[in-house]
DNA sequence: AAGTTACTTTAAAAAGC
DNA sequence: GCTTTAAAAAGTAACTT
């Protein structure tokens, strides 16, 4: 695991030693948020592409390092916010965010738009939500044709209201506070996006 | 085609003077109390007009920013302004300021709705981010602004020097926008 | 739950840290 | 990179009432 550095480890100069602190980083900010040695890997390959074009002079090589992380989840689409990565980094979320934000420009990385329905995982098994709400959640995602009610939300805030609306449905004994703090979003952004859901499914 | 002419509005212009002479911002300050001056978080002077209104930093160079005006021409008037307001309060200011217009922004309504998503997966330079912001961000390069998308239809527009350039960026991006039919009119 | 205020993003200049 | 200014867009957040 980790090729992508060893393949490249065999040069020792002040770079190796920069790539090392890269690595170790990100091995340990895997495991705090569990994702995968893909993940970790495309995160690697880009914050070596980062090196290579210079991005890192008069940087902070751990906000890089946390932007390259936060970039390969989007790529792979891995559900982490930036607010979950900043946890698990100490570093600060809008930092993060204007790393990535650097990388995009200068790497010129194409991500793919962050899909609600890809964030309901995470949100159900922190709130402890069933298989079956989860299900329903996605459905009303679905049909709710995306795009015409999603535009400019964020994802989280969207795949929340769903799961929220699937846990009255399925009478799942949730209130919004349990679902807003699971998803990191407060109700008030539960229950706007709820409208908006209750129009597009005729609820 | 176009069922509606966007509608543009400039909201805020930014132009940078030159009186070509040192100022005293401590005796400015003594002789008007309005002005706003904390050489230790920032080095120029806050000088604000109610008309136009604008707000207005000097520096001790005689370097001027002003900010606020709604068009390049009031602009140039807020900072004659300025310099008239000082010459009445005691101030010796020899030369009129030069002044170039540095940045304008603009609001503009394309009257129907734009398609977000399918415009961040076409659109070249463009970068859309709802979890930091929901308008999608365009850099055009001819001219080179900066253009914020909404899906209300609903523009921001900035970076353009000249009023005119605000104008070419709009019809452009609304002409790609039609072309790639990520326009939704009612 | 409604209201208010405030912060996110974009551009640009100024002098200095 | 930061500090300060102004202004719009639409979403989200944090307080009050």
């Amino acid at each position: 695991r980790l090729r992508t550095w060893d393949s490249r480890s065999q040069v020792h100069e002040p770079v190796d030693r920069n790539f090392r602190q890269a690595f170790s980083e990100l091995d340990r900010l895997k495991d705090k948020l569990a994702v995968g040695d893909s993940v970790i890997e495309k995160a690697a390959y880009i914050y070596r592409k980062a090196l290579e074009k210079g991005l890192v002079r008069g940087r902070s090589i751990s906000a890089l390092i946390a932007s390259a992380l936060y970039a390969a989840c989007r790529d792979t689409e891995t559900p982490r916010t930036l607010k979950d990565i900043g946890q698990a980094s100490n570093i600060k979320r809008k930092d993060i965010a204007r790393c990535y934000r650097l990388l995009l420009r200068e790497l010129n990385l194409k991500m793919p738009v962050v899909d609600p329905v890809k964030c309901i995982s995470r949100i159900a098994s922190k709130a402890g939500l069933s298989e079956k709400t989860k299900r329903k959640a996605t459905k009303i995602l679905q049909t709710a044709e995306e795009q015409k009610i999603s535009a400019g939300k964020d994802p989280m805030g969207l795949a929340a209201a769903a799961l929220y609306v699937a846990c009255v449905t399925n009478g799942e004994n949730k209130t919004q506070r349990d679902v807003a703090e699971a998803a990191g979003v407060t109700e008030v952004t539960i229950r706007n996006r709820y409208k908006g859901l209750k129009v597009a499914l005729n609820l | 085609m176009p069922q509606t002419k966007p509608m543009v509005s400039v909201e805020n212009v930014v132009a940078s003077a030159d009186v070509m002479q040192k100022m005293d911002l401590n005796d400015i300050t003594r002789k008007f109390p309005d002005v706003e001056y904390h050489p230790d978080s920032f080095p120029g002077l806050v000088f604000r007009l109610k008309t136009p209104k604008t707000a207005t930093l000097i520096f001790t160079s005689g370097k001027m920013v002003c900010t606020g005006s709604k068009s390049e021409e009031l602009a140039k008037k807020a900072v004659k302004t300025v310099v008239q307001d000082l010459r009445k309060g005691g101030i010796k200011v020899k030369k009129n300021a030069v002044v170039t217009i540095q940045n304008i922004v603009a609001s503009i309504n394309l009257g129907g709705k734009i398609h977000l998503e399918q415009a961040a997966r076409t659109l070249p330079r463009s970068m859309y981010e709802p979890e930091q912001f929901p308008g999608l961000i365009h850099r055009m390069v001819d001219p080179k602004t900066v253009i914020l998308l909404f899906s209300s239809g609903k523009l921001v527009c900035t970076g353009a020097k000249h009023e005119e350039d605000v104008y070419r960026s709009v019809n452009n991006l609304h002409a790609l926008l039609e072309e790639k039919e990520l326009m939704i009119y009612d």
